[in-house]
DNA sequence: AAGCCGATCAACCGCAATGTT
DNA sequence: CAACATTGCGGTTGATCGGCT
């Protein structure tokens, strides 16, 4: 494990570590307390460097790490602390009794981070990716609005880059946006026919059912949930606005019961949201 | 059986913060 | 107060392992 020896001056030796060498360094430790990390390798009669001993007593040595796989309440914690701390590895590791930072940060990069990334949650803001979002039904609204021309004949908002590349990702591809009112109107057209039908959101989102999630369901991700409430009056606001780390300590919400994080990442409808029916674009320009 | 490839995680590196002289 | 030493922290690396082809 871990890297090759990347050199060996004056006799410092690197890379893994021997059960000799851990056992040199048990025994110190036991004697004479941690600490001192410059004087120890000699005292103990280690060819490691004070910090190489200091990390392997931290990190692997400690009586009282626990070695084994997270919990599904420890993942939970790691989860909650990380959406208000952040990469702040130590202060979450120190709620985390026998876990040491750097498996808290090994595991957070190899698990947790990737299943936020499939569940289309943004593993640094614990918010919800804009590309990943079902829009379609947000131009459906957009679309479905009785003041809807005042809206379409807004150019500048509707030259908007960010608002086209979104739009092109979500229309099929025989609808190609060589001009905004061409696009507009299209679906003007589509809508004034069919005015409860939204741009189908199947081509592109298959997975998606934009059904609201159960109590159940938005209880295990409640703080990155709460950001999903968009509506017209309270518009995504800041995280440290919204959550206080004592009260994520203690949320009721806490729910040992479900043992399969994973399982309950990826459920389809865990994070899909419906903008509500009087979101208005504006509304969704302040989002961008 | 052999090679490839992605996942895992112990260990290293560099820098910042803190302590000491 | 400055200089130096020590400790702590977060990011990154790379050997190893297991699954897949």
């Amino acid at each position: 494990m871990g890297r090759l020896p990347c050199c060996d001056k004056n006799g410092v030796k690197k890379g893994p570590w021997t059960p000799e060498e851990d056992q040199k360094l048990i025994d110190y430790i036991r004697l004479h307390g941690p600490g001192n990390w410059r004087i120890l390798p000699k005292n103990a009669g280690l060819q490691r460097c004070g910090k190489s001993c200091r990390l392997r007593w931290t990190n692997y040595l400690r009586p009282d790490i626990k070695r084994g796989r997270f919990s599904f309440e420890e993942e939970e914690t790691i989860i909650q602390l990380h959406s208000v701390m952040g990469n702040k590895w130590s202060a979450i590791a120190a709620r985390l009794p026998g876990r040491t930072d750097n498996e808290i940060k090994n595991h957070w990069n190899t698990h947790i981070r990737k299943r936020l990334v499939r569940s289309g949650i943004d593993p640094v803001t614990h918010s919800p990716r804009l590309d990943l979002l079902d829009l379609s039904s947000l131009l459906a609204a957009i679309f479905n609005q009785p003041n809807f021309s005042s809206v379409a004949t807004n150019a500048s908002s509707l030259l908007n880059p960010d608002v086209l590349r979104l739009a092109s990702l979500l229309l099929p591809p025989q609808q190609p946006l060589q001009n905004p009112n061409t696009l507009y109107e299209s679906n003007l057209d589509q809508n004034l026919q069919t005015p409860n039908t939204s741009v189908s959101s199947q081509d592109t989102q298959p997975q998606a059912e934009c059904t609201a999630p159960t109590k159940d369901e938005t209880s295990y991700f409640e703080p990155m949930n709460a950001r999903l409430e968009v509506g017209p009056s309270d518009v995504l606001p800041p995280l440290s606005e919204s959550f206080d780390l004592d009260s994520l300590m203690s949320t009721p919400n806490y729910s040992p019961q479900q043992n399969n994080i994973e399982a309950e990442a990826n459920s389809s409808s865990l994070f899909d949201f419906r903008f509500p029916d009087n979101f208005t674009f504006d509304d969704f320009m302040g989002l961008l």
